[in-house]
RNA sequence: GCGCCUCUAGCUCAACGGCAGAGCAACGGACUCUUAAUCCGCAGGUUGGGGGUUCGAAUCCCCCGGGGCGCACCA
């Protein structure tokens, strides 16, 4: 357990000298640990640079051996070995008494023991911060699910692995901004808190505005206000941000979770498969230097161009059953009840082959992959699909089993798209607690007309899943979802 | 929400029906070139919580709680 009651017996004792009262407001560091292997590396054992330097980080190892010492100071870009020597370092009998995990500051001589370590040689230094709890084995770390996920700033001092996750996340990031500014597109952001959900099929989360006394949900998606924004004259938008979904966490998924949405005017959705593939690739090499992903032992190549097949291909390949939405009901109902699945009576043909698909063949793909045509039956805000009847112009890239995002020609009939959201609202008011909610405020907005536009949701977290090779998402994620710590008292009932 | 697994010292783990232990950390001490330093010493526990079975429970059973995985839903 995460120690819920603080620390079972007293905190660790407290040694040495400086109170907190007596540690300084700031303190000069000359160079990150990294730069001091880089401009020093080339010193030979024994050598003395001459070179005053200024570090600071935790003390993650202390040798100490009387009346000298050896120390691994630990910064946010790598260690270096401090050097305590009685006559050389200052308060020495205090500094062989710091506990690990103690924050410093140290100045001295960038030298090379003779054992070959570099190292600073501790002239002055100083506690800028004490660890009254410890970080756990200094072997082994923590290993701990909960305690890794919960106490997060412990894990990233235990486990190496989890800082270079998180900062991969954030070159995802800005490799991603910096490969859509180049290309035109405008950042803005929209509204999180919704008068109503919208944008996906989900069950979102409910609060309250005092003031207004009015409900307000937490975005479940952006879509519809980044639409309203094209119609606005936004030729070229997105949004990276958080939304919400009051569903179940698992392993790829948390409630809050990280989208890039992007709409593009005068484009479909054919154009924005080769948009996907530039730029997941492209960012994989600004992050991971490479295209050619291993993926949980997998290679996953994601070099342009990806393969493309509808829906129905794939489940034919998969399954050796040609379907489609214009046969008939009984039979497509009958093949989903073959896998196992319950089918429910209020399904059309179009919601059975998702499922279908879904049941039978999503998690045997690979990729990467761009699944065309899905029915227009689970796909309320996509446009119809100018040769299939039944469905939409919509695809998901599915890479290393898993859906990355979704993407459409976007609806842009103001007439079709309130005869969806009809058809979501008798959806929802026969107990679908996920259908849309007819939204009048966007169907005002749309008349005033939207141009043929492509739209896109990405997961960041799923990205970031990927190019850190890791099949959970709490990896990714710096603080992800738990059940709260209940308050002043153990676990039990 | 359902099923399976799991919870022992601050951390990592033993003990699996018969005296709750080790390593690391912490605490006290030795040591002037260490690399998870080494050595000596000391301390640390409502075995997640509660109930039951038993001569005896960390161990078996039940309830509750946390976490993990799978199913369902979804990105």
């Amino acid at each position: 357990m995460a120690d819920p009651r603080g620390p079972p017996g007293p905190l660790r004792p407290q040694r040495g000298r400086s109170a907190v009262s007596e540690v300084p407001y700031r303190f000069e560091v000359t160079h990150a640990a990294s730069e001091i292997a880089q401009r020093w590396g080339g010193l030979s054992a024994g050598e003395e640079s001459g070179d005053v330097v200024s570090v600071a980080g935790r003390v993650m190892l202390l040798r100490t051996q009387g009346k000298v010492a050896f120390g691994e100071l630990r910064d946010s870009s790598g260690s270096i070995q401090l050097f305590a020597q009685a006559g050389a370092t200052e308060d020495l009998e205090d500094f062989v008494r710091l506990n690990l995990g103690d924050w410093i500051g140290a100045s001295g001589e960038v030298v090379r023991t003779r054992r070959g370590e570099l190292s600073v040689r501790v002239r002055t230094w100083t506690l800028l911060a004490r660890a009254r709890r410890s970080f756990g084995d200094k072997w082994r770390g923590v290993t701990d699910t909960e305690t890794r996920s919960r106490q997060r700033e412990v894990d990233l001092w235990a486990n190496e692995s989890t800082r270079s996750h998180l900062l991969v996340r954030s070159e995802i990031v800005r490799a991603m901004r910096e490969r859509l500014w180049a290309g035109g597109f405008v950042e803005v952001e929209t509204p999180i808190l919704h008068p109503i959900p919208g944008g996906a099929l989900a069950r979102p989360f409910v609060t309250h505005h005092n003031a207004l006394d009015a409900d307000l949900y937490l975005r479940v998606a952006p879509e519809l206000y980044l639409k309203r924004l094209v119609i606005g004259g936004f030729e070229r938008v997105f949004e990276i941000g958080r939304s919400f979904r009051n569903e179940g966490i698992s392993p790829r998924h948390n409630p809050e979770f990280t989208t890039l949405e992007l709409y593009w005017a005068y484009a479909d959705y054919l154009d924005m498969m080769g948009l996907v593939e530039e730029l997941v690739a492209g960012v994989a090499s600004d992050v991971v230097g490479t295209a050619r992903l291993t993926y949980q032992g997998r290679p996953l190549d994601l070099t342009p161009p990806w393969r493309r097949a509808t829906m129905a291909e794939l489940i034919l390949e998969q399954t050796g059953h040609a379907v489609d939405v214009g046969m008939e009901r009984d039979e497509l109902a009958a093949l989903l009840a073959e896998t196992g699945a319950a089918v429910d009576p209020s399904w059309g043909t179009g919601k059975l082959m998702a499922e279908y698909y879904e049941k039978t063949t999503e998690g045997a793909l690979w990729g990467p992959v761009f699944v065309l045509d899905y029915p227009e039956e689970v796909s309320p805000l996509a446009r119809r699909h100018r040769a299939g009847p039944g469905l939409v112009e919509r695809f998901e890239p599915v890479l290393g089993g898993r859906e990355l995002g979704n993407a459409f020609s976007e609806l842009i009939d103001p007439d079709d798209q309130r005869a969806r959201f009809v058809e979501q609202a008798r959806r929802r008011a026969a107990g679908d607690d996920e259908a849309m909610v007819l939204d009048e405020e966007y169907l005002r907005a749309m008349d005033y007309g939207l141009p043929p536009t492509a739209g896109l949701g990405i997961g960041i977290d799923r990205l970031a899943m990927l190019l850190t090779d890791t099949a959970n998402i709490r990896e990714v994620i710096a603080f992800p979802t738990l059940r709260p710590e209940r308050a002043g008292g153990d676990s039990a009932g």
